[in-house]
DNA sequence: TTCTTTTTTTCGAGGCTCGAAAAAAAGAGC
DNA sequence: GCTCTTTTTTTCGAGCCTCGAAAAAAAGAA
């Protein structure tokens, strides 16, 4: 089963705790992070005089006036903003974004491109993605500075080993090797992750009170998608990103999904779902590619003025991400939802049919209970969830075993004695 | 988030990697032990020193006859048959089974008992479960025995921090506190978890080159429940003991179900649903509460016989089963499946429209590389797994702690020095 | 200027794992 | 029957790591 535990994996283990506490809590003292990790003073004065000295956290003086305390004053310590940066690529419909982020996790550079990701060529795509990626990081290598990691996420499957994207509906083309068309661009690791798996971990990190350990994003989109943390893990299926919500099977037989089957929980709730169905059009007829924001807040408007098709519409998609969920709880127990993406501005008009369906399943003895939160902007995010799935891998993989020297190849000179 | 790795831990830690890999590989040498866990020599043998003296462990002198080689014979080890014992505590509808196991995982004693847990009452329940483990208890004290821990599965929704059965299909009663009253009762920490659950965790002790990592175990019986093993952890809700598959919604507004709701997957698929729909009755018709197995080898026999309204009530249990299982690999993705139970006697009826369902989901693309195994007699692997789960928790939790001697109220006088 | 109070560092003790070497326990060869 | 090989197991010292106690540091309070 699992390994054994070396000698050496200890100091490992107590440095990730250490330099985890520091990015959760911002600028702790040494006392607080003592505290917090359960660690004695003597270990935490020892790991964080190392951390110092590799570069990795710095003292910050007196930033907040935690003045007018009597004794020595706490000194706080902070992440070493220039320890390392990070790119994240954030790949969604007729969308690219490349940003940098340094390693205290404030904004570098970024650099957003429209393109029309439904009928580029494979090798364009992957191309303008490199080419993109290459030269911010290229720049940032000019500057001084080391990118330790690549973080990319994009809408539909993904696999994390190969590091490939198995299917997307941005797209024609499948099994794209991002992941290793990047990393020989730039020698630099990259990790490819489902755009909902990050949405799920920014919404941790953004509101810890509410998504704490078990947890569920719903993307309200094009598609639909999930991302799903259970007991504190990022949830995934065994081999690929897993939780697609959205495919679970609404009505056996029922309406045509864009992906190709049938009563798909989508082809119920999905924008080209809601459209077709106010437009009265059959079930049977091929999903439209691209519908636009607007014409969905159209949509809602007019389902909030009158009871006509629009309104039914937006009613059996709330009934199919009801009976979704339902079954979803039958699974996990009920937990708190978040609604993310375009539909959640039309949350209003979903929640009700949403609720009733929910009423008929095995979590509905919980209905009320169960609390939806709505964040109609997915984009920030999508590169937020990135960027700390980024850097918390430099965290536990790179600095956390001593390879903040190691790793250099920058020209940051003599930091460490 | 998790707490810091204390320097006493390790040790811990590395004692429990040794009782799990004697358990394991049954009578593995020092050196072996070495290999499997990635400990050196010289850890092994001073751990196993340790367990030996603490009577966890024992020396098996040559047993198999792994002679006529060169070298120093290596020396077996073995676990300590009388350190422990483990009482198991299986119910179900209609049934009850308590049996003592001593360490090394041999049967000790049994007990069976037809009850008629559906007209029970709340008390006449506990207390004849607390009644009989009790007298298990005793009797193995007087004999010089000592009981650490007693594992109780049970048909239904469990909750494993209040050790309660909060819902099951086999008596009226809600919210059972059998933990807290088979602890009262024995003075013996107590474990209470769902019977699928358990199954899985036969499964994969039983056969682990199938049964690995990611696997599902799917019980047709009266009702259909499901345990399932992910990342090589069992699966369990974020509350209660989850994986409650049967309860997955196949179609809304459909077939009435035990649970009261409607279209649930065991409300096509279970042995009421089956006989249900083979006497052509409404779907509306109340559930039966018990159809006997020999009625389900009986209407399996005329299903084969010609293509009545029975061949076609197990063609509507396999697709319900199907459909739900494209729903679950959707999130999960495809994984080894399990049928045990009376209805996987019959899996030669189900097995086609299944697959004919999972074809029509976003698992179809693997359809061929999903391969079903069945086993008919589910009563063995519920407490082989209860078994292993109780016996693991004496190795975790108080062996490797160190608390062979500790815990010990026993008359084993003085094993260690 | 001298107490208090609080934070941080220092220091020695006690554990743990590891590699190398030694000891133990057989079969092989003559 | 004795000595060599081979393999397993134990022993021993080195090197880390964490911890508690005590000391040092750095302020405000008196």
């Amino acid at each position: 089963m699992s390994v054994a535990i070396r000698h050496d994996d200890l100091r490992k283990r107590n440095r990730a705790m250490v330099i985890a506490a520091v990015r959760r809590a911002g600028q702790p003292s040494r006392t607080e992070i003592a505290g917090s990790t359960g660690l004695s003073h003597s270990t935490i004065s020892a790991i964080s005089a190392d951390l110092i000295a590799e570069g990795i956290l710095v003292e910050t003086k007196g930033t907040e006036a935690a003045t007018s305390k009597r004794g020595r004053p706490q000194v706080a310590l902070g992440l070493a903003a220039d320890a390392a940066e990070i790119v994240t690529v954030v790949l969604s419909l007729n969308f690219l974004s490349v940003a940098v982020v340094d390693y205290s996790g404030q904004l570098v550079s970024e650099e957003e491109r429209k393109i029309d990701t439904l009928t580029m060529s494979r090798e364009d795509l992957i191309g303008l993605c490199a080419a993109i990626v290459r030269r911010q990081v290229e720049q940032r290598r000019a500057a001084g500075r080391r990118v330790l990691r690549i973080g990319m996420a994009v809408q539909g499957i993904t696999d994390s080993a190969s590091r490939m994207l198995l299917w997307s509906p941005i797209t024609p083309h499948a099994d794209i090797e991002f992941g290793d068309r990047l990393e020989a661009a730039t020698g630099i690791p990259v990790t490819v992750e489902n755009d909902c798996n990050m949405i799920a971990v920014a919404l941790r990190w953004r509101r810890p009170e509410r998504y704490r350990n078990d947890f569920i994003a719903i993307l309200l989109s094009h598609g639909i998608g999930m991302g799903m943390m259970l007991k504190g893990e990022l949830f995934t299926g065994t081999q690929s990103s897993g939780g697609e919500f959205g495919h679970m099977i609404h009505r056996p037989d029922g309406a045509l999904c864009r992906c190709g089957r049938r009563g798909c929980v989508e082809a119920y709730a999905g924008n080209y779902a809601i459209w077709r169905n106010a437009g009265l059009r059959s079930e049977d007829e091929a999903p439209l590619s691209d519908i636009s924001d607007a014409e969905i807040r159209d949509l809602a408007d007019r389902a909030r003025a009158s009871d006509g098709p629009e309104r039914e519409a937006f009613r059996v998609a709330g009934e199919a991400i009801g009976f979704g969920l339902g079954s979803l709880f039958a699974l996990i127990d009920p937990a708190p939802v978040a609604m993310v993406g375009i539909g959640a501005a039309a949350f209003d008009l979903i929640e009700p049919p949403l609720r009733e369906a929910i009423d008929k399943t095995a979590g509905g003895q919980h209905n009320k209970a169960i609390s939806f939160d709505t964040e109609p902007n997915e984009r920030p995010l999508i590169r937020e969830g990135c960027t700390m799935r980024a850097l918390t891998f430099v965290d536990e993989e790179l600095f956390a075993a001593g390879l903040a020297a190691a790793e250099s190849s920058a020209p940051q000179s003599s930091r460490i004695a």
